[in-house]
DNA sequence: CGTAAATACTTTCCTGGGAAACAATCAACA
DNA sequence: TGTTGATTGTTTCCCAGGAAAGTATTTACG
């Protein structure tokens, strides 16, 4: 069944032709296979990947704005205001508004916001390449360390570790 | 204007925590920015990175059939189904149904494809990081070489040339 | 103070892409 | 040959995500 549906993969060797060299599309490529691993493993009905993020960084930074939160997980502020509000509707995350500015929403997770994300944070491993096998451990190390430069973050986060 | 909106981004060191080693995270921040960089450099208001990559794929293998194009580039038959309705009306490829099986559909391009293709086909190389500046030439190689052993694709395709 | 501009977020609307149901054709086999 | 099941693509419906307009609040300035 599945391996019929593959069968025209038979005969199938497909040139890429320059694709092959282009990175968006290899990047495009990891991305939707990243997303099929992502739920594959999860299996969640209920955490999306950018929620998964966004629950991080909250952890990480309490009180952050929303603003910033969406500027810094490139997520469009529109998009940011219903996930976040999905996230407050399930008790995960806390709006505060300032009384300093009150157009302003501040974020932190609530107990059980905390809890989920423990809970979820060890299997974020089991998505490593590097503990799929894909890749060597030097290569993980690298190719992360690549797509960091490449995209403007910090080479090595180790630098700037100050709490 | 543009200044003012990243004004916020002053005290604004957001601790992205193991956001900054997850992979998954990497691809879609690349991935975001290589999409905004396509629609900057090529300022397509007609040709979509899918259908430039269907163009470049039907190029090089003449007669390709339409489900084996998706499946070689990851987009699913529906969405496929649209593109290639949309490149057909456009008359940049052709659909042949043949008659040794006519539930199948082979494309080709068209004249017109093909000089839109070429028309095209150097502006990919300026979204190469390397032609922008933000990785050296090893880096672009290694990269690039490991996003394809990532995703399973032959590390170098120079070992099958084989037209 | 009062009005105008800027900021922070939200709402509405629209488009691209996915899943599932569908249609057409082909293969297998009695 | 006729019927069943598999294969190939298409259509329909739905949802995530983006753009643009809207709301509320704050700041600038006369």
């Amino acid at each position: 069944m599945q391996l019929a549906m593959i069968r025209q993969d038979d005969q199938a060797t497909v040139e890429l032709g320059e694709l092959n060299d282009l990175l968006g599309f290899l990047i495009r490529i990891a991305q939707v296979q990243t997303f099929d691993q992502f739920f594959a493993a999860f299996d969640m009905q209920d955490l999306r990947p950018g929620e998964v993020s966004s629950l991080l960084v909250i952890g990480h930074n309490p009180c952050i704005r929303q603003g910033l939160l969406a500027q810094a997980l490139r997520i469009k502020p529109a998009q940011m205001s219903k996930l976040i509000r999905s996230l407050d509707k399930r008790r995960l995350v806390e709006r505060i508004i300032p009384e300093d500015d009150r157009r302003s929403v501040e974020l932190r997770l609530t107990r059980e916001g905390e809890s989920v994300l423990e809970h979820y944070r060890p299997m974020l491993n089991a998505l490593d390449p590097v503990q799929r096998g894909n890749l060597s451990e030097d290569e993980g190390r690298l190719l992360k360390s690549l797509l960091r430069k490449l995209v403007g973050l910090g080479p090595d986060q180790e630098a700037r570790k100050q709490d």
